[in-house]
DNA sequence: TGTTTGTTTGCGTTTTTGTGCCGACATTAA
DNA sequence: TTAATGTCGGCACAAAAACGCAAACAAACA
């Protein structure tokens, strides 16, 4: 990685989330604590960032369109890396939108070699800050409520695409209704989503597990594996694991 | 292989992955890294691709989404003013990606009543700031460049809309050339706007009048209303209203 | 045709840049 | 306080860039 690359990927995670650790940033790099610091000094320089003991801050002026305080953030960062480590170079990776999957777009290591294929405006531009990642954007009329494009196009769109991996955003899941929405134009891509990935992965906070809602996405077999922020020993879950579910 | 064909070959290569390494584009070429690193200078001196230590990147991709400044705001935002009065109510819109279209997209009126075509992901998001406006995605491969969608389905969509009218955040016009662009696929994503659309405006900041890039869009016919910051009375553009254009 | 002129390219050599590692020092937290 | 963790400066090494030079080539011209 070049060297001008990894600033602006360090100022971007910088400014997602306010602040950065030097540890972290040289993990997943993978470039030494030092090389990290001196960037940070750089950038700092520049005025672009605030450097502080252990990482550096973001600058106030800097606002973003997903700027929103997302619910249970941490919850949702923790399940996002879990569900990165499904994703390998090469993949056809088919997503949903919501802020999960923005979590999971951020949480994406910056090499990473893909294909993403996606009806959500907010997690396409997340996925454009990796070099690597090339990103389909699946057209149609976009629903202001789920901030995705919806609609019969988007549907055919995507049954045209074998996916390796598909991963949903999830509202409300449990064993008896499976995964369920309750909006039919969500619902209608979503389904279109669970037919043409050859895996399917829910990505849910264990407040919604055993939750449903009115219109039914799949059954609990359309699904092969489930992530939360729980540790798959919990009790929660095995019901699900006895239905043969993967749990992460 | 010639000088001018390597050169191209370069440029094609750093659009297509965003970065390219001097010592990758040796061996491919078969040529020394120092005739790369020249042939490197040479296009970042005509501000064709950004140099770095190693290689190259594309220009624009370093850019993070949300915090670049706008160049030439104000002017943009008289631009927007003047191009906004053009929308009524009912009608189909086509635009494209820049800034200049996000200050008209904020430039509308909120009870305006219409349906936006675009292929543009920032554009779509002030979009959707508006109740009555209804989105229509144009999907396909997201460039990381210029921030919209391109390539050949988004182009066959775009044909397949009848538009009342088209705006076309501007890089470069002058007489002769016409519309010119330095970027090939969005080039050929204006051009399908164009040929969409009863009506054709560029929006563009008067620096950019009598300039030109690269490759045509369309010549100067193509386009019926020019909209700039300048008066309609102003000298330089005296010469687009003998070609007939409307200017605003 | 042969000469001249200018451009382009490749090859050493030297310089600069980027990175990692080490050790001394500073800061933080228990 | 101590222990752990982060920082800073210097050093070393490798990779890349810059520079000068000469060979190769092409175009221009007498």
């Amino acid at each position: 990685m070049l060297k001008k690359e990894r600033q602006t990927y360090i100022l971007h995670q910088v400014n997602l989330h306010n602040r950065v650790l030097s540890a972290d940033l040289s993990q997943e790099i993978k470039v030494s604590e030092d090389t990290i610091r001196r960037d940070l000094a750089e950038l700092a320089d520049q005025g672009k960032l605030i450097k502080v003991h252990g990482g550096a801050l973001s600058q106030g002026y800097h606002f973003s369109v997903h700027a929103q305080q997302v619910y249970a953030l941490d919850e949702k960062k923790c399940i996002a890396q879990k569900a990165a480590k499904l994703i390998q170079d090469g993949m056809f990776v088919l997503t949903t939108g919501g802020t999960t999957i923005i979590e999971l777009a951020r949480a994406l290591p910056p090499e990473l070699k893909a294909t993403f294929f996606t009806v959500s405006l907010t997690a396409a531009i997340e996925y454009m800050q990796h070099p690597n990642i090339e990103i389909i954007l699946i057209g149609d009329k976009l629903s202001k409520n789920a901030q995705i494009t919806v609609g019969g196009e988007a549907q055919a769109k995507i049954k045209q695409i074998k996916a390796d991996i598909c991963f949903l955003g999830t509202n409300a899941i449990d064993i008896t209704h499976g995964l369920t929405e309750n909006d039919w134009e969500v619902m209608q891509i979503k389904k279109a989503m669970v037919t043409s990935a050859q895996k399917v992965v829910a990505l849910t906070i264990a407040e919604k597990v055993n939750t449903a809602q009115r219109i039914q996405v799949c059954d609990i077999h359309g699904i092969h594996t489930l992530v939360t922020e729980l540790a798959p020993e919990s009790q929660v879950l095995s019901a699900y694991k006895k239905q043969g579910l993967e749990i992460l």
